[in-house]
DNA sequence: GAGTGGTCTAGACCACACT
DNA sequence: GTGTGGTCTAGACCACTCC
């Protein structure tokens, strides 16, 4: 490790002056090079990263301190290990569920139909306080607007609507999303380079409006599960805000506690 | 190590005609074994398991391999570590948060009032082939049902019907519920030895009945979140189910995907 | 067989809490 | 100071994958 601080080295007072514990162990240190070179690009999504080795012969530091900070990459998914391998940047391509983030599940006694998207609408549009608040935005800077359906066994199941940051997502087209086959967070992550890494969601019950009954084929005032998702790439910076209304009567959001 | 299989061991035919892999690595043999004195009540809830070095020697392994069984036991907050202090057996009593498993956050414009409890009913009855089946209990075994309602700031907001296997509960009344103080969890772990360690949840939305609107004071058909809980213990046993009704109109159900 | 991640060990030292 | 968990190292061997 030439650039990273050693655990107990001393500081100077500006240093001390800054805000923060001005300590953190020494895999935290190459955990945090590890996630900067993610970030950057050095090593593309589902392609494998440096081996253990490698990785402690370039920061200067045994293999077990590689091997602790990329455990904790792990546990975050933000890489996968593979044994025998090697050690594969995330992807949302190559994954054995369609939506990693989709906790909707049909009941048990449903049969799991095949899932259909359609695209309603994709509109250029300037952001409102809140969209713009919630996106570390200023009101009215250019967001992108996308609204779809999903389809289960046939059926109209999830009514989204998505708002994205213009900047990072120039030329996103509905024709794009359309022809695209596969999770849209992996057309996200290979053609615009932006990693969905997590996200928050705040899930309430509401009463289906008049406009959107129709298109989930419910009467109007039926109880509809809200689902408002906040999605954050590298360093929790957020680049989209997605509101779902979910039919519940025979799927349910699943949620494990811990 | 004295009575676990060394990884390498060579089995008979019959051990491999069993069932799954005859192989686990040495720390998960340890984890099994720290587990199996947990749930054996050799340490009290609250209380400090032997440290690392104590149960190095005891289990005859490097303090590195117990550290990694203790570590995974730490991430399912089966354990706690503090530093300098030792690992202590996990508690619903002296938790940060009052109710380690309830999801439901009031809305950032919300003042987060006080939390106030009202038990409705605790009756005995014959377990219900759906609750039976749940529970993995015969129908017709005893089931102790309890219903109560939850106030956030003096307003019902959460309407909870429970489920509990009558030989685990023997005992239980709406008065010990009602008199003791602190979670119910709590109660359930010091006075029944019945240790919540996860659940599953699967959260829809449905309207208000007419039995149920008055005592979350909404309207009739109204929007509410519906949330069913399988409460498991130790082995995945499941102890508890809960069919919580939930009045989303200044709370929501807070989720946090990886 | 070579290379990768996975396990296990033994020992050193650090940070923290109690006494 | 003593004892606890937390970090870091160096080396050995195992399990898996691919050539």
């Amino acid at each position: 490790m030439a650039a990273a601080l050693p655990p107990t080295s001393a500081l100077d007072d500006a240093a001390l002056d800054a805000a923060g514990p001005a300590f953190s162990p020494l895999y935290q240190q190459i955990k945090a090079l590890i996630t900067r070179s993610l970030q950057a690009g050095e090593w593309r999504p589902g392609e494998a990263i440096p081996s253990e080795m490698d990785l402690a012969a370039r920061y200067k530091v045994s293999q077990g301190t590689v091997r602790k900070a990329i455990d904790e990459l792990a546990t975050e998914n933000l890489v996968v290990r593979r044994q025998g391998k090697g050690t594969f940047v995330a992807t949302h391509a190559e994954e054995q569920v369609q939506y990693r983030f989709l906790r909707l599940v049909p009941e048990p006694d449903q049969k799991p139909g095949p899932v259909e998207r359609r695209f309603i609408d994709c509109k250029r549009l300037r952001a409102p306080a809140e969209v713009a608040r919630l996106l570390d935005l200023k009101a009215g800077d250019p967001v992108i607007q996308v609204r779809r359906l999903l389809f289960f066994g046939g059926r109209p199941v999830v009514l989204d609507d998505l708002w994205l940051p213009g900047l990072l997502f120039k030329g996103l087209t509905a024709e794009r999303l359309s022809d695209y086959r596969g999770p849209m967070y992996a057309l996200f992550e290979t053609e615009f380079g932006v990693r969905m890494i997590r996200a928050e969601e705040k899930v309430r019950a509401v009463a289906a409006s008049t406009a959107d009954a129709p298109l989930l084929g419910v009467t109007e005032g039926a109880p509809l599960l809200s689902v408002e998702r906040r999605t954050l790439t590298y360093g929790d910076k957020p680049v989209e805000l997605r509101r779902g209304l979910y039919d519940t009567s025979n799927h349910h959001y699943r949620n494990e506690l811990n």
